[in-house]
DNA sequence: TGCTTGTAGTTTCATATGAAACTAATCTTA
DNA sequence: TAAGATTAGTTTCATATGAAACTACAAGCA
């Protein structure tokens, strides 16, 4: 008789992690869509580019610190700047660099919605015991570091 | 002065589960469609059937195991049965139903990518400490309960 | 029976995504 | 300093995805 060691796909890593993230990732988006027309990829480009206001990103800058790839970013960019959520300046010295700003309008969305945000990940670790967490914590740090 | 409270998306949990599920499905789906032309979710569709083998699934069983909507069911099953890795039967007495079994050929493709997953997920648990593993499964059950 | 409602699965349509080609500007080096 | 190589960012194209419409069949009920 053959032996054929089917894979339990309910117990596979992969498979668990994918169903975690993508569940948790589409809540938060669906939040996101509905009160403030933003995508995750916009949101993530407006929380990076409020973190380091001060220093006037680019958009390969963005690229970088959101894992995004340019294409991505250069296509949320352009529905922030539409959406005068986002301002894009050109590099002085360097014009094929833009220079960009959450305008006053995309402060008023961010401040709306980084405090969603924390709550969704506050009711997400609520879940989970101290030890789990810290534990969770690590093994993000081991096996995606930032 | 105004107090904006960006967020720290490098320690966000939902950005960085995502961006840890993504790196792992994509060099494991790489890797499956260099070397057998497989998605992703057609090898989720293979290994529930090849798990459930005897029970003669339909299509919606296998969106239900897999967690796969039945759009996506039904497009990775027309491309498995192109392949000749699938065959499909009508139900007895049910001609909507559908009866699907992996062909020979499926299951030589089966036997060569359990494996290779398996070993996917060794590397991957290779990385944690014992107590590590053990928190991560508890986490994954608390939080997205099969 | 025949009518209504429900279910299995596919197709359509609109949007999302990424790789590769492209444009424009800058840098390198002979 | 002019040609070739690089870099920033956009566009194109091919594929992936999901919601909703659709087709075919089945079940409930008058």
């Amino acid at each position: 008789m053959t032996e054929h060691a089917p894979l339990e796909l309910e117990r596979f890593l992969p498979y668990r992690l994918s169903i975690l993230s993508n569940r948790i990732s589409q809540a938060i988006a669906r939040d996101y869509q509905s009160r403030f027309d933003l995508s995750m990829t916009e949101w993530r480009v407006m929380a990076v580019l409020a973190r380091f206001d001060s220093q006037g990103l680019s958009a390969s800058d963005v690229a970088a610190r959101t894992e995004m790839d340019k294409v991505a970013v250069s296509r949320a960019l352009a529905r922030l700047v539409a959406a005068r959520r986002v301002a894009r300046r050109t590099h002085n010295g360097d014009k094929r660099r833009s220079v960009l700003r959450l305008t006053a309008t995309g402060w008023k969305v961010h401040d709306a919605v980084a405090p969603l945000a924390r709550t969704h990940e506050r009711e997400l670790l609520a879940m989970l015991g101290d030890d789990e967490r810290d534990a969770l914590m690590r093994v993000l740090d081991k096996l995606a570091p930032v």
